[in-house]
DNA sequence: CTCATTAGTTACTTATAGGTTACCAGTTAA
DNA sequence: TTAACTGGTAACCTATAAGTAACTAATGAG
């Protein structure tokens, strides 16, 4: 852990929860509940559906979300936050808090992930 | 922050610190006290001595470490957490112990950053 | 018949991160 | 005089992440 990145549990959670997207999906998710694609595309409406799909499958292969996708025309698929994925609520709350504090006050939003 | 990447304060968090050497280096510094440049490359011979300049210049520009260049032949360098970077400390030991949990147990380390 | 609907996929392109190799400067020691 | 020492940089190459555009399938509405 302390010279390779391969054994490194911080590198390891960059690697779950990293990258330009999965933490404003993570964030979208956090106050429970199923909710469809459609709803996460509208949502985030600078991300393509392509590259949402993608982000969404790789966070459900790491067994952070849950994907119910229901066998109807059109289709209808949800996307909800697992157990194992709602342990990482502390470590998104300590990276949110630490975030904020590094940001220009201007554009300061707010941790309530909670979207009306 | 709850749409854009570029508001999004975990993205911006992960934006400082994320990368596959930047935690490892961190860590590295965490106990205090400068180190050379030259120990920090022994202590991890799977990086670059080339990217590891480029990140520690990463990390210098965004006021997480201190940077000590003496004026000597041959020259001697040496790295400090400033105190923006010793804030840090609680995101990454949240980061860590999340990580260590998602782990195979086999191969698992601890925290204890200092290195004998 | 035709269009809208939904959650994707395929093929392709671009951007960014990471990596390799070779080279440099000024002093000291052999 | 020659090599070692140190902390880099420049040119170049590769791998991965991210993005774009076009397309699909089964049903219901008009």
């Amino acid at each position: 852990m302390l010279q390779n990145p391969e054994n490194c549990a911080v590198v390891r959670t960059v690697g779950y929860i990293g990258g330009k997207w999965k933490p404003i999906i993570l964030i979208r998710l956090l106050n429970g509940g199923k909710v469809r694609f459609g709803k996460l595309a509208v949502q985030m409406p600078d991300i393509s559906r392509k590259i949402l799909s993608q982000q969404l499958k790789e966070l459900e292969e790491d067994g952070l979300i849950l994907r119910y996708s229901y066998m109807e025309k059109p289709p209808r698929v949800e996307y909800e936050l697992s157990e194992s994925g709602k342990t990482l609520i502390p470590v998104l709350k300590a990276m949110y808090d630490w975030g904020i504090q590094m940001e220009d006050p201007a554009t300061r939003g707010t941790w309530d992930p909670v979207v009306k």
